[in-house]
DNA sequence: TCTGGGGTCCTAGGACCC
DNA sequence: TCTGGGGTCCTAGGACCC
């Protein structure tokens, strides 16, 4: 029998603010970003949470529910470093982890009981560690299937363990709302809604076939769902199956809207050169390029562009996401730009032997780039304007940056 | 209320090919 | 001179997740 584990950390963010800062304990603190600022809460303690604030809620709006919370920028790097330590503490309890975000993990916890004891025993040591070594807590979810465990995990927060027996699945979702079900949204939320169906009991009477017709392919791994199936989809992947990334991409809302040109294409490279760099750690090259606009009134449009090469050269994705951005821009002020790489292929592609050495030639160049980037920050190397004559004329070097000077922040 | 940033997956139409 | 049919690629948009 399998027995998969759902780890969902509490209030994540916050709680590692608090490890820093215990005087934020038991405060309303918001995670995100000033007040005033255009964005959204990542994260908001449970404090605020009583005044109605929630994780995608606009900060203005946050700020209008709950005037007397902090509000913080947060820590990318403290996040990512706890991550990490989530990650070791897990690996203890299996081998079979992956973790599904930065603050949460499945576990394949089958045939461990030998080792660990029944599930719920080995809960409790789970918890018990966690806290010890990270200071955090966390909810634990405990099924045969993996949607099953994450519903539950959601369920026992904060700080809880839910265990549903097998064959208990369909009777433990039943009276739950179907948007507790991973994947339905506000949209298909409603769409149901609009059927009479608002329990997952509800979906699980109905049969697959009109699902199917009116949900398409997604109706189907719908009807699964409503059983506690991981049947279709992502769900029905292995536990800690590492995967390449898909598509790399980077984008920027600016502080007002602008129509600036000039500004707009130095943010354009900026993402591209962002784009190349991430492509170049992860030792891919790009044969889509799109780039992303969004206007006052959040329209927003994608335009995209197949290149006959893969490339992972920031003057070749700036250049072509300048194509791209000059012949789409209808002039008028811009609230978000972006820069997108997909078809992603590894180095040993389909490139003949010549665009691989030139490519080969160019990532090592800008390899180079990347480790002065390290040392000396992102601005002391630009490549985003000027891209006429060669390689190493492109390089300007910013002055503060020179390597010699003492770096900043240091 | 005025809506981030980084992803994944799905759909649907048109081009193109056999 | 009354309009095939399937496969694949490309593009654009959208739902959804954390």
């Amino acid at each position: 029998m399998k027995i998969i584990f759902h780890v969902d950390m509490d209030a994540f963010f916050v709680s590692v603010e608090e490890l820093f800062d215990p005087s934020l304990i038991g405060k309303p603190v918001v995670v995100g970003g000033r007040p005033d600022q255009r964005g959204v809460v990542s994260a908001a303690s449970y404090a605020a949470r009583k005044f109605g604030v929630h994780s995608a809620l606009p900060l203005r709006t946050a700020y209008k529910l709950c005037p007397q919370a902090i509000f913080l920028d947060g820590h990318p790097e403290r996040y990512r470093e706890y991550s990490h330590k989530v990650h070791g503490v897990l690996q203890r309890f299996s081998p079979v982890v992956e973790m599904a975000s930065i603050d949460e993990a499945y576990l394949d916890l089958t045939g461990t009981e030998r080792l660990l004891g029944p599930p719920l025993k080995a809960a409790h040591r789970l918890h018990e560690e966690m806290k010890r070594e990270t200071g955090l807590n966390c909810s634990i979810g405990i099924a045969r299937s993996r949607m099953v465990a994450k519903v539950s995990s959601d369920q026992a927060k904060p700080n809880g363990v839910l265990w549903i027996l097998p064959g208990q699945e369909a009777r433990f979702l039943a009276p739950l709302d179907v948007r507790r079900i991973p994947g339905v949204g506000k949209v298909t939320e409603k769409n149901l809604h609009a059927l009479g169906i608002r329990k997952v009991g509800d979906l699980a009477r109905l049969d697959e076939a009109s699902l199917e017709s009116r949900f398409g392919k997604w109706g189907l791994a719908l009807a699964g769902k409503a059983l506690g199936e991981d049947a279709g989809g992502w769900f029905d992947s292995e536990i800690g199956a590492e995967e390449d990334p898909k598509s790399i991409s980077h984008e920027h809302t600016f502080d007002q809207d602008t129509a600036d040109a000039a500004r707009l294409d130095a943010t354009l490279a900026r993402l591209a050169e962002k784009v190349g760099r991430r492509l170049r750690e992860h030792g891919l090259y790009s044969r889509t390029v799109q780039v992303k606009l969004r206007y006052s009134d959040f329209s927003t449009i994608t335009r995209a562009h197949t290149l006959d090469h893969a490339t992972g050269i920031d003057i070749e994705l700036i250049e072509h996401a300048r194509a791209l951005f000059l012949k789409n821009w209808n002039g008028k002020p811009v609230r978000l730009v972006g820069v997108h790489a997909g078809s992603l292929e590894a180095a040993e592609g389909q490139m003949n032997l010549l665009e691989s050495e030139r490519q080969e030639r160019w990532r090592k160049a800008l390899e180079a780039v990347d480790k002065i980037r390290d040392r000396f920050g992102e601005s002391s190397v630009s490549l985003a304007s000027g891209m006429k004559g060669d390689y190493a004329e492109r390089v300007h070097e910013n002055p503060e940056g020179l390597p010699g000077k003492a770096p900043r922040g240091h």
